[in-house]
Formats: C-alpha cells, structure tokens, sequence
DNA sequence: AACAGTCTCAACCGCCTCGAG
DNA sequence: TCTCGAGGCGGTTGAGACTGT
C-alpha cells in the first residue's frame, strides 16, 4: 500500500478555473480518458487537486451537460423526486437529463426552496407550513413569489392565472385513465403490481395523481412516435418534424426513462385525444397546452393541501420551453412516475385519503 | 454615480462508501 | 480482516453580479 493522497501538495491552486486550464484539462481527458484522477493534474500540467479536476470535468467541462435555464418539466421532476428522496441530490440529476447534480442543488436553493416557502410550503417535508393554514392564497405581499414577474402582470392585465382558470370537469377525460376503484390502469410500463405509491401523503398523493395524468399524455406522445395516433390529430408542424425524424430521437439519452410500451395504449387513445386542447391547432403550444392541462386540476390541487396551481404552474408562461426535450420529458416523466424501483409500492393498499391534509 | 444589501452559482470542504492491497 | 486512498456526495462558502436606494 504505497498510494498517495489525492490532495496533498504545495503550490496547489484554488479558486476559479482559468480558460487556460480548462483548456489544459479538456485536452488531456480527451486524448487519455476520464478516470486516474489523482495523476491527471501533474500529467496535464495543472497545479489543480486532483478532485477539483474531476469536479470542473464532471460538473461545466464534460461535453453533454446542458447549461441554462432548467425547464417548467425539470423544476416539477426536481420538486417531485425531492419530495420522495430528500437531498440526494445525484440521484435526482440522474433523472434530469444532462444535469448535474452540483447544478440540481444550487437551483433547488436558490429557486425552487424560495418558491416552495412562497407557496406556504415547508421545503423539507413539503406539506404545509403550520403557521400557514391556508397556503394557496397567500395573502400578503410578501407571500407572493417575486421571482415570478407573471403574477403581477397577470392580475394587473386581468388575463388568466394558472389559479384563476376557470375550471371545466366535462373538459377533460384524463380521469378514465383510472379505474374505478381509482387505481391508475395499466398503460404497459406500469405493471398491475405497481399502483400506487405506499406512503400516504399529500406529497404521494400528488405523485400518483401526476403519474395518472403524465402516463396519459406519455401514452400518447409514444404512440404518436410510433405513429399510431389517428389521422385526424397532429401536432404542430414543429412537434411533427421531431414524429417524423424518429432516427434522430433517441429515447436512450434519456436512459431512466428510456422503456416505452404500446400496450394498452390504443385503449387510451380515444380518451386521451378527446381533452379539450386543440392538437391539430398549428399554433398549438406547450404552454397552452399546459395551462388547458391545468384546468381541469385546479379545483384538485387546490384540495390536495400542499401543492397548488401557483407551484406547479407558477412559471409556465415564463418558461421557455424547449419542444424537443418536452416530448423527451413528458415520456420519461410519466413512465419515472410510475415505475421507479426506488419507490415502495403496495398493490393491495387502497389510498386513505384521511391521512393527506 | 455610489453605496449597501441581496442573490447566484462555481468551487471547496469534509465525510462516507467501496474496493484494492 | 484491516487499512488506506479514490471517487462520490451533500453542505457550505465567497466572489462577482445584480438590484434597490
């Protein structure tokens, strides 16, 4: 045993990477691989830590990390997935696509915590905050998410907030999606044993209600991939260039989410195209989509106590939303939903809504 | 324009796990 | 079986950017 500590040395520099360096480091892995950390910095000519090397690599150097701003899905799987995991905060980038984890962390700190607390929320627990008794209507100023600049414009130009649409229950048939003892059906990926999610929660129960409603619109995007949808819905010209170039979508970068299936998705169909959003609409757009989505959850996620139409949709008209990745996410979203190993289930265990606030 | 306060995020720190020896 | 180092991870820090006065 003659190993020598990774980070022991004089001389060593701290602080923010110089391009040089960078230059340095990306040239070395690219000729020699990733791996070795500990020998890279004196082979590559950098006075570096070996571990600051692997970070800078692993977290802004490595070539298929996205960077920017994170998407109205992602913010959503992040609140979700943290919501059921906690700070783990690799195995919640491990679902985002070309995410880092160093990046997953510093957003959900500096913008979705904030939001949560705006929204009455307790960031840890994500139920209420008991000195908030009714946490979808804050009513002071203060409570209102400034981070938000479409609240204000909303009320002031009396256009429609996601919390003021109006809420239509003949407008949707997403509901069928679930059987009548309320067990979502089975879509394919979602085995018979795999129903619903063990902890009763009010975080749970949103889980299961999202896995409901995202296998529905994810059953649709896989069929219309595989072009089984009917002839009389298409999407816009954009989304139908992204059907017809199936070679170049490759469901496989999005690996956790990368199993689809067709079964049962015929049955869906019907249900799933009679929503009132327009597809055929070439003006069609996620955000449209989205809000009409919304509509029918308004009077249920106010009910549900935690989460409310401010969270959920609170940047959706803010967002922009890369078409590309959407069909991605929504896919891999609902089948991650549904069908996550990391979650308990129990077939037999009906939800007792008694126990969500 | 200048200053103070706040926010963002890249980077560091220290602990933990795992595997090699 | 034990020790030790590499790699991984989550928490924290602090410099620079941004915003308000």
């Amino acid at each position: 045993m003659s190993r020598k500590p990774c980070c022991v040395g004089e001389g060593l520099k701290k602080g923010a990477w110089t391009t040089e360096e960078d230059k340095k480091l990306i040239s070395y892995i690219h000729e020699h691989g990733e791996g070795g950390w500990r020998d890279i910095p004196q082979k590559a000519g950098l006075k570096r830590c070996g571990k600051s090397c692997r970070l800078r690599w692993a977290n802004y150097l490595k070539p298929d990390i996205k960077r920017g701003e994170f998407s109205y899905e992602e913010e959503q799987i992040i609140i979700m997935l943290h919501a059921s995991r906690g700070n783990k905060w690799s195995a919640i980038a491990r679902h985002l696509p070309k995410r880092t984890d160093n990046e997953v962390k510093n957003y959900w700190n500096t913008h979705l915590k904030k939001r949560l607390l705006d929204q009455g929320i307790d960031p840890l627990t994500h139920k209420p905050l008991a000195s908030n008794p009714n946490p979808a209507t804050p009513t002071t100023s203060e409570g209102q998410d400034d981070s938000n600049p479409n609240l204000d414009e909303q009320s002031q130009s009396g256009s429609m907030s996601p919390k003021s649409l109006p809420i239509s229950s003949s407008s949707c048939s997403l509901q069928k999606i679930s059987n009548s003892d309320e067990t979502p059906r089975n879509n394919g990926s979602l085995s018979s044993n795999k129903c619903r999610f063990k902890k009763s929660s009010s975080t749970s129960k949103l889980l299961n209600k999202v896995a409901t409603k995202a296998s529905s619109i994810g059953n649709m995007v896989s069929a219309s991939m595989e072009g089984s949808l009917i002839r009389s819905t298409t999407f816009s010209p954009c989304l139908n260039d992204v059907f017809s170039e199936t070679s170049q979508f490759q469901m496989d970068e999005f690996a956790p989410f990368s199993h689809s299936s067709d079964q049962h998705i015929t049955d869906h169909m019907n249900e799933d195209i009679n929503m009132d959003f327009d597809l055929s609409n070439s003006e069609f757009s996620f955000s449209q989509f989205i809000e009409q989505f919304s509509n029918i959850e308004a009077e249920e996620a106010n009910a549900i106590g935690g989460y409310n139409q401010d969270l959920l949709l609170s940047d959706v008209s803010s967002t922009s939303v890369d078409e590309d990745n959407m069909m991605q996410n929504i896919t891999g979203w609902s089948n991650y939903l549904v069908d996550d190993s990391d979650f308990s289930y129990d077939t037999n265990q009906d939800f007792d809504d008694k126990n969500f606030i």
